[in-house]
DNA sequence: TTGAAAGCGCTAACAC
DNA sequence: GTGTTAGCGCTTTCAA
């Protein structure tokens, strides 16, 4: 006679479970849940025979390591902070797109945090960040006086600073050469016959602007020519500022021939302002932008601008960032990146040169 | 004679540890974890003077619960996943921007993952997420085929789907009327005297486009007129559709006196289309958009759109999420969003009333 | 070459 | 009211 047993045979069948775990493979395998661990990591030490059971059971069960296990063992748990200042300037979308692009290549998932610039939520943000065991954290536009650098630090967590410099020893940075940028953008106009010549520029306290304006200030003086003060407005790096920019200008009477503006925003700004006065871009008046936004392909003409090399600027980054975490020895670095030169409609040769 | 105690002292001094945690809290007090626990997590049958003190020394050592830690034994890791199927186009910038606010309001961190409408992509990012025991998930523009619903809802994760529906029992849908925005363009054109219009749509294998287009229907069909074959350009979304659009309308001699495109990406490409045929808007003809994005605002002329609200789609559509990540009895629901008329420079009164 | 056991930081069932 | 214990899924000594 059959006797119904007590409890459940101690090895079901494997579980009908959606992920599968550690053990399931294990279990599968018929090995301990260490032997697992060391096939996956790569560990030697293994029969190879086993190692094979073990892949092959992997493969089968579709088992993938619980990323937030690994993350709470051993801090690799392959997440990267992105800190941005703000959400809606259209520079930062495209940051955000290359660095997903970037970090997925290397098998990071990225946690974005909006600053706003303000201390208070940056310092928020960036705890929560620490709270998720986070690897590494690229940050951008942190100010000098920022409290939470010190505490990135100290946690021994790898952190790169892109677009803007921020000088620490245990700090990396990705920048862009702002000096240079300013000059092609100089050397373009004056090399369409231009001499009297304008800029709208970032807020003048930010370093970035004042490098950019040198460098513009430079090419100019290499064809002979100067800014002249009423030639400059400064700019917030909004829409708005353009078309303020244009209005002052047109009203100084300054008699340019071509705008700069330290970024596309502005620049369209600028030439929503020329056209609200009747003028013509790039008949009346040549505009050239900053960052070779997507966008300056799309207006009407399209918009001649610095190129910034945003995918570039978001690898490196990642690629710094993923390299000190994976060999924690690394010290900081700094990279450089090139501007380009975009031409597109919205200059033109001057029309009648300057006498 | 005093004897050097074997082991060191039970009671330690705080470490200086950068992240306290649970433990150093009760080491602080002087209680157990559990009862740290039962505190933070706001559970009753702690005594008054007991939680007082936990609570003071919470705030003195800056303790936070580590997520990590946390979404590991609970499934509260206060994550969500946002699948997105491309980087580029500037609505899914927008998109990012809202939900990341929107989760945030509400103590949730955000990782986005991008499809490029690659099924296998799709497959392995979405493993991610789960890897990360993601709370719940977001989703624009799953196909229905999609291979990765089933394996979200089999892990009982709340998921909505966002901007397209997507019809299964256990996903909510967040979408916007989309005959209505159909209706309201068609509407605003016809209201200004437009009888011939045209109107450039995107793939018509999506549902979505041809409620677009049953809306504008209906609504000349009011004004006592109707969208001609001829007048209908089928797009892709991109801003190549409107340029290439323009093109094709001129040639067949149309007649048009207005274009509805159904996005703004489009419209610019037509707005520049119709510059390179030296035709002005809108005085020789109107150009409307669809998704009223920030952009649309900064063209010359600047863009009349339909509104699409993006933040209350976020806003709607964590917050369902939200909801059913903590009450888990809740079902599906589906949100239709109103869209909304922004009229701008880009349209305008017919010049010669049709005879 | 392999397994048992401890522990990352936290919560929940069960004692007391 | 509070503490002890076990365990989420994983890695890593240590011992066999």
């Amino acid at each position: 006679m059959v006797t119904l047993p007590e409890t459940l045979p101690e090895t079901l069948p494997i579980p009908i479970k959606v992920m599968a775990s550690i053990r399931d493979v294990a279990r599968h395998v018929g090995c301990s849940t260490s032997t697992v661990s060391r096939v996956i990591n790569a560990r030697d030490g293994v029969d190879p025979e086993t190692r094979r059971k073990v892949l092959e059971t992997v493969e089968l069960l579709g088992y993938r390591p619980n990323l937030i296990a690994q993350g709470l063992r051993v801090r690799r748990g392959k997440l990267i902070g992105l800190v941005l200042p703000e959400g809606s300037a259209h520079v930062f979308s495209v940051i955000i797109q290359c660095t997903l692009e970037a970090a997925y290549q290397r098998g990071y998932n990225i946690i974005i945090v909006n600053s706003h610039e303000d201390p208070d939520l940056e310092e928020r943000y960036i705890q929560d960040l620490l709270r998720r065991n986070i690897n590494g954290i690229i940050f951008s536009r942190v100010s000098d006086e920022s409290r939470v650098v010190s505490r990135i630090v100290d946690e021994k967590i790898p952190m790169v600073v892109i677009d803007r410099a921020l000088e620490h020893e245990h700090v990396s940075n990705v920048v862009l050469d702002n000096y240079k940028a300013g000059y092609l953008a100089g050397r373009h106009l004056t090399a369409l016959g231009h001499r009297r010549v304008a800029c709208v520029t970032g807020p003048m306290k930010i370093a970035l602007c004042r490098e950019r304006l040198k460098g513009f200030r430079d090419a100019l003086a290499e064809a002979a020519t100067t800014l002249t003060v009423d030639c400059i407005f400064e700019g917030g790096f909004q829409f708005q500022s353009g078309l303020e920019a244009v209005q002052t200008l047109l009203e100084r009477r300054t008699g340019c021939t071509a705008i700069w503006a330290m970024n596309d925003m502005m620049a369209l700004g600028v030439m929503k302002g020329l056209y609200r006065n009747r003028l013509k871009v790039p008949d009346d008046m040549s505009v050239m932008g900053m960052d070779d936004h997507e966008f300056g392909s799309m207006t009407a003409p399209s918009l001649t601008s610095i190129h910034y090399p945003f995918n570039e600027l978001a690898e490196r980054a990642v690629e710094i960032v993923a390299r000190q975490i994976e060999s924690p020895g690394t010290g900081a670095e700094t990279v450089v990146l090139e501007p380009g030169l975009t031409i597109r409609h919205s200059t033109a040769r001057v029309k009648e040169p300057v006498t």
